[in-house]
Order: structure tokens, then C-alpha cells, then sequence
DNA sequence: GAATATTTGCAAATGATTTGCAAAAGAGAT
DNA sequence: ATCTCTTTTGCAAATCATTTGCAAATATTC
């Protein structure tokens, strides 16, 4: 597995050519901290750098080259983040009253292997461990809206 | 938490009518093994019985009941399977060969307790766990096509 | 620079899920 | 049974993220 951190080069070598549009698209990627959409990425990019279609096809290579991991939320929607060493994979938490879906601690070493070990006889490519529910922010807006 | 199996007392005890579309759903429901969709599980309804509409919205019900469950596969297209206490939480299998997507083994008590500690902080109402690539069906397919 | 392969943008198609709404069907009281 | 009130249903139409078709623009190679 290579790491976001050489996308460029990972991508080259895979005969991916880079393209001015496709590095505004992997700085933008660079400058993100938690999960995004795809829309959310082409939303924040200078205006007119790339079309929102080339945002959802590269994004798809990215996944595809294992430099990126795609996370579906409830309503169906792709979320996506980073694959690289810097950034291991861990469960994600979508919040039913906040809408947002952000990255829980990662798995302790342990963890991770009694989990994959659920997925043995298949060839897994990838795991995603979602949990869903209300959020701690959300929690503590309860109680405030509880006191008025 | 309510056992699909008493679904029909459930929901009649939460307000929920049962009506003779409902009861053929959950019928329907029954007899299925794995996890399916709303179309899925339309297709194989006996004809005219009840709408493709009528279907999401009985299934978005279960869900809020808590007496089924929603798996949303890679393509964003939601799963469901019961939740009564003969099928407790489990992780799933989406095979991105033939599509298909299948139940895993029960999580050992043990390991869902670590699986869920990730959660603390936040009111955890569900948590789903997918695992996706080849599946041994689809491995011994390669070797065969292989051997070609 | 010509020839070839890849990439891009734009418009249009897809396809699952949702919504609006008026008609039909339960529940309960009379 | 009948009337009233609430829930449910079906149908058509709307949503909306994601995908596709295709011709024009841009790399790469020789």
C-alpha cells in the first residue's frame, strides 16, 4: 500500500497523468482533515479548476489505487479520506442529528487483528466500521435545549 | 431492544396499524435469509400486494423500531435484515465480484465489547461493520477461469 | 510536429429513494 | 351499522448523488 503523501508519484507510475487539475485536486485533498464528499471537495476548489464530474473520476482512481478509502453513509452518500501511512484505518462515527460523519480513534493493534480476522476465507480489501448515533456535541445540545 | 418476531405486537403497540400489506411484508420478511433491498424484496412479493413505496416506507419503520436493520452496501444502495434476537449484530461481507452481500460470523461477545468501545462519548445506536473484496465463492472462480 | 492515448467539461441519463396528495381502509365512539 | 378522525396506500412526479456519452483539449511518444 503507498501513501497519499506520493499520489503524484503513485499515480504516474500507474500511467495516471498529472494534470494541472489533478494537482489542485491532491492539494485540496492535502488540506482536508476529516472525511469529505465529493461535492464538498469540488465546492472548496478555486472556481473553475475542476468540473465536479473530474472530482468524482479521480477520486474513483484514488480508491481504486488503494490511495484513498470511500466511506458510504446511511443516506447513501460517498464519503472519502486519505489513505496514506499518516493516516491508518479506523472507525468513523455519522451523527443522525448533526448530519456529520468524522473519524473515531484508531484501532489499538490488537483490535484491528480479532476484527479482520471476521473476514478470513475472503480476499478483504478493505474494512469499514461505521457506528451510528448522536454525537457527543449533539448530546450536550440536548441537555442545553433540556434546560430552557 | 424487540424481536422481529413480534413484530406484528410491536408495531401495533407503537400505533403502527397491520394492515394486510403489512402482514404480507412481514411475512415476506421471514422468509428471507441474508440481507436484501427494498426492490429485492418487492420483486418476490406476491403481485399487486403492495407497492415498490409502500415497501421503503414499512422498511423505514422496522428500522426506526429498531426491529431491522439497514447495511448500505459500496453503490449506496441500503440492505436490510431482521433484528430480532435470533439474529443478533454481526459483521457483513460485500463482494465486489458478484455483487453479492452476506452475513459473517457473530461477533464473540468479547470482541464486540472492544468493537464498541470505540463509540464512548456518544449515544451509539447502531454499528456496522463491512467488509468488502472477493469472496471465497468468487477466489475459487478465479483459480478455475484460471486453469483455462 | 504528427500520431496516439488520456483527460476534461458539459449535457443528459441513471436509478434508488422520497414526497405530495387524494382516495381507501382501520379504530373507536354513537 | 354509521360517523368521525387518523393512518395507510398507490401513483405520479420530484430529488439528488453518481455515471455516461462524446467531442474538444491536452499529454506523451516517436
Amino acid at each position: 500500500m503507498e501513501s497519499l503523501c506520493d499520489a503524484a508519484k503513485v499515480l504516474k507510475s500507474n500511467g495516471v497523468r498529472v494534470t494541472p487539475a489533478r494537482v489542485v485536486l491532491l492539494e485540496a485533498l492535502h488540506s482536508r482533515r476529516g472525511p469529505f464528499t465529493a461535492q464538498e471537495l469540488h465546492a472548496n476548489l478555486p472556481a473553475r479548476s475542476a468540473d465536479l464530474v473530474t472530482v468524482y473520476r479521480f477520486l474513483a482512481r484514488l480508491v481504486k489505487a488503494s490511495l484513498a478509502r470511500e466511506i458510504v453513509g446511511s443516506d447513501g452518500v460517498a464519503y472519502y479520506e486519505m489513505a496514506c501511512a499518516h493516516n491508518p484505518v479506523h472507525p468513523h462515527f455519522e451523527c443522525l442529528s448533526c448530519g456529520r460523519l468524522f473519524c473515531l480513534p484508531l484501532f489499538r493493534e490488537e483490535d484491528s487483528a480479532r476484527v479482520l480476522d471476521y473476514g478470513t476465507g475472503h480476499r478483504v480489501e478493505s474494512v469499514s466500521v461505521v457506528f451510528r448515533g448522536t454525537c457527543a456535541a449533539c448530546l450536550a445540545n440536548e441537555l442545553e435545549e433540556g434546560k430552557k
